[in-house]
RNA sequence: UCAGCUGGCCGGAUGACUGCUUGUCUCUUGUUAUAAGAGAUUAAGAGGAAAGUCCGGGCUCCAGGGAAACAGGAUGCCGGGGAAAUCCCGGCGAGGGAGGUUUUCAUGCUUGCAUGAAGCUGAACCUUAGGGAAAGUGCCGCAGAAAGGAUACCGCCUGGCGAUGCCAGGUAAGGGUGAAAGGGUGCGGUAAGAGCGCACCGCGCAUCUUGUAAAAGAUGCGGCAGGGUAAACCCCAUCCGGAGCAAAACCAAAUAGGGAUGUCUCGAGCAAAUUCUUUGAAUUUGUUUGGCGUGUGUUUCCUCACUUCAUCCGGGUUGGUUGCUUGAGCUUGAUGGUAACAUUAAGUCUAGAUGAAUGGUCAUCAGUGUGCGUUUUUUACGCAUGCUACAGAACCCGGCUUAUAGGCCAGCUGGCAUA
RNA sequence: UGGGGCGUGGCCAAGCGGUAAGGCAGCGGCUUUUGAUGCCGAAGAGCGUAGGUUCGAAUCCUACCGCCCCAG
């Protein structure tokens, strides 16, 4: 990595995320409001969208990408109960769970998949969010980054197939 | 050396590559405000619980938190520590505790031992919301005669009669009920009984001794008095205003140009002016004072502010700054103290994020468990493999509680062995 | 992060010191040609967990666990 990383641009506020969000899910159906994407893996779900001041402008003059990272804590809570219920059940229904560990593990983790996948493939102009599943910590890194590769190829592959209609 | 108990400490180490946040320095750019970007750096970067949010403070706002009463809430053996606390230390009382026992009972037989139960005592140590039950009220289901200044079912005793029983009286030893039956054991006493009398134990009161005190011990007196429950109401003593950093203050931009009150209208005194029917009255203006009203649970009082000519109140989005980390601070030593802790000297600055930094990927070592192999067993060595916790700052401190792999140190008590 | 509240059969719940009422659902029977309705009957809880106070706790006290609501 001889090039120097300018810093990665982080999505912050929620009504951001919700914009990525309702536009990722609506480009099927929509005729051509907002053009976004989504793809699964078993370790995340990454969600990305075309920003609405950004859309009409060629590509070269776009900024550059955003990125947000995201973890509920249900997923913390079923990921908990889930496996250990198997092991030993009377102990989960007296122990609180380290929620915040693992939650904030899980988003550094992603994080830094981010950083090292990121500025080769992100498109200019473009919001991305990686939300975090159950498996996301169980899974080796190299194939959390394999995924992620993948990921942000199908998305694109979506995108410029409706953006340029 | 083994076992038990208590207290304290640590919370894997080193290195490589690559990231993040903050500080400092240099350079560049520049805003509405704050600043932003790049580079450098042998600068720093989670905890003992950061957790639960159970207590106590600091800090901020509520005009002052000032006074009193009421309401509401909290605490509760004694002494000390502490800013304070449902905090800490030391002591007292009560309860528990391996074991011991020349006590009592039961069983067994090897007839003086074993076992079991009860009583007494009791190592280290552990637990303890532990004021007041003669200030008052409530409650004590079922059972039982009776559940609190009581009472008599079966009984026991005496007397009478119409006599395998009934009636009247005495009694509370025995039986029975219950968690609890108005002191316990023994002897005397008696018609039968009873603190009726006596001894011991318990209890209450008084005095003395010890102790700062809680309390302990001794002596004497009292024949015994009305049980339990205050983590039921309550009484007594002491203490307590509310909300919380999403508190609060500020900057800039943009939006909305919103709502309310009102244009004087209360009393008294003083001064001035004007008018009139002139030692008086009315009006106007100014000023002083008072009243009414508003201001954090209620009420009252005090101070303060407002009670008008233009003033007050508000909705409300975005970004940023301050609050924000030097503090009841930390480390080491000395002195005093049983200890908690205090005093003092020297040194030291040690996270400050805000969709929220402190990470990711490995390597070696360490600890420990399992399996295999070598070795005469313990042991030691080698190989393989598993495990290394609980858990993540969010304004900051002091405590408590809960979670926690594994390890280390110290002390106390008991057993065994050796000298 | 701060502030409030609630846990009782499968579900909805009453009880708040004396051995847990009721309804719905489910089960068995009767009624009906069959089903619904109706009637009868039985079963299913130890009161979120663990300590304490009390002779006795679902209830009182303390500590944990889980869930819900409010505040930008």
């Amino acid at each position: 990595m001889s090039f120097s990383l300018t810093k990665l641009a982080m999505i912050k506020k929620r009504h951001e995320f919700l914009a990525v969000k309702s536009g990722a899910s609506k480009v099927g159906s929509s005729s051509s409001s907002s053009f976004g994407s989504s793809w699964g893996t078993a370790g995340f779900l990454l969600q990305a969208c075309l920003r609405e001041d950004q859309k009409n402008l060629q590509e070269d003059k776009r900024s550059e990408a955003r990125f947000g990272v995201t973890v509920t804590n249900n997923t913390i809570r079923k990921m908990i109960s889930a496996p250990q219920k198997g092991k030993n059940p009377k102990k989960v229904n007296e122990k609180r769970g380290p929620v915040s560990v693992l939650r904030n593990k899980m988003r550094r983790r992603l994080k830094e998949a981010l950083r090292q996948i990121a500025p080769e493939l992100a498109r200019p102009g473009v919001d991305y969010v990686i939300i975090g599943r159950q498996a996301c910590l169980s899974i080796d890194y190299a194939d959390l980054l394999k995924d992620l590769e993948k990921s942000f190829k199908k998305v694109h592959r979506r995108i410029i197939s409706s953006g340029t209609d």
